[in-house]
DNA sequence: TACAAATTGGACTTGCTGGTCCAAAAATGG
DNA sequence: CCATTTTTGGACCAGCAAGTCCAATTTGTA
């Protein structure tokens, strides 16, 4: 149970191998033979660093995984305090997706793991912690001046959430970026507004 | 090749009886016994009326659930002619999938259909399909001088498709409602808004 | 009734895949 | 240099699930 250097080299090496081919190939039916085949690996290393088998090893995946979404993001999505910078923000984020075309390495990693307790909890962590530089961010514009200070800074984070996961997911069948240019382009519009009011 | 009426009764007692039970167990790994089981039939019906195999099943009970998808919308959807349809209509969407929770049958059923064609094209027609629903009403309530006829329709109407699949997206992943409702009272809050200049 | 076409039952095959196990090789440390 | 622990290789096992096949039965039709 205790690892050595070289055992955590190993361990990761079969992590980032992983998810770097699961990212290219399709993961429909992803094997442990097939983990073997990319990472160099024994059967016995599998078990070894990852006693709770396949679907431990694909957890953390998707924990590598969910961390590089929002890496991919940075440095803009910690400092979204001018509308430059949440101009910046979205062209990262469109350009990112746009690269990865239809395959959605999380997305397809989520539907393998069973452990429905673990899957979960990933992307609802990877979703607390992204909404969260949302929320900060809008705070951050109202205290400028630039948001309607009326603007629930919480609930609109999470409608921004939700609106680029839909564009992604939109994404993933067709194959086009177009509606989550579209849902991105309608949500900093309805932040540049300078009233909020809902209608009765 | 030729199916009588028993035929194709039976071939609906197969589609109907897996959907059903998709919908309410855990579709993780849904297998032909499983089906058999469930709709008391055999081996060489299931090949019989599917020759596709398995594959091909779960396409049919795929097209058959999105059609299910856009009926429990109606006839909201397909009347969005006033501020109090549209209402009317975001209450279906958040009561269906409140009551659905954290299981969207169409979701679990695509991520196991590998014929990645027609299961896209399931997916692509749906989107296309509903969003067409939005998009004529959007332009009712343009024509009726509710809506900003300044707005453009087609590509809002993308941005509610996105943002409601959003919503379903992180709800099935924290079992909450929260995220959709909040993107849905954005999206319509902001066809409500008297202008839709966008920042430069 | 008789014949053809369809429907149905279910045993059987086949291949794959997660997981186990043991022994060998390499580190580690005193 | 020896003992102990970690790391690695890979053969092997067991179960499952898709798909095949043939025969029995029912249905439709003349």
């Amino acid at each position: 149970m205790t690892f050595t250097a070289k055992g955590l080299a190993t361990r990761n090496r079969i992590i980032e191998g992983a998810a770097t081919h699961l990212r290219s190939d399709e993961p429909g039916t992803v094997t442990l033979d097939d983990v073997r085949a990319w990472t160099g690996t024994s059967k016995s290393q599998l078990f070894h660093y990852f006693p709770g088998g396949k679907e431990e090893l694909l957890l953390e995946v998707a924990r590598y995984e969910a961390d590089r979404v929002l890496e991919d993001q940075q440095p803009h999505l910690a400092a979204l305090d001018s509308w430059a910078s949440w101009d910046r923000w979205q062209g990262a984020v469109i350009a990112r997706y746009r690269a990865q075309g239809a395959r959605c390495p999380l997305a397809s990693l989520m539907s393998q793991v069973d452990s429905v307790a673990g899957a979960s909890q990933v992307a609802t962590s990877l979703l607390n912690r992204w909404q969260e530089y949302v929320r900060q961010g809008i705070t951050t514009m109202q205290a400028q001046g630039d948001i309607d200070p009326e603007l629930n800074a919480q609930r609109t984070a999470a409608a921004f959430i939700a609106g680029i996961q839909g564009g992604v997911t939109v994404l993933r069948s067709t194959g086009d970026t177009a509606h989550l240019e579209a849902i991105f382009d309608l949500l900093t519009s309805y932040l540049r507004a300078p009233e909020h009011k809902r209608a009765a």
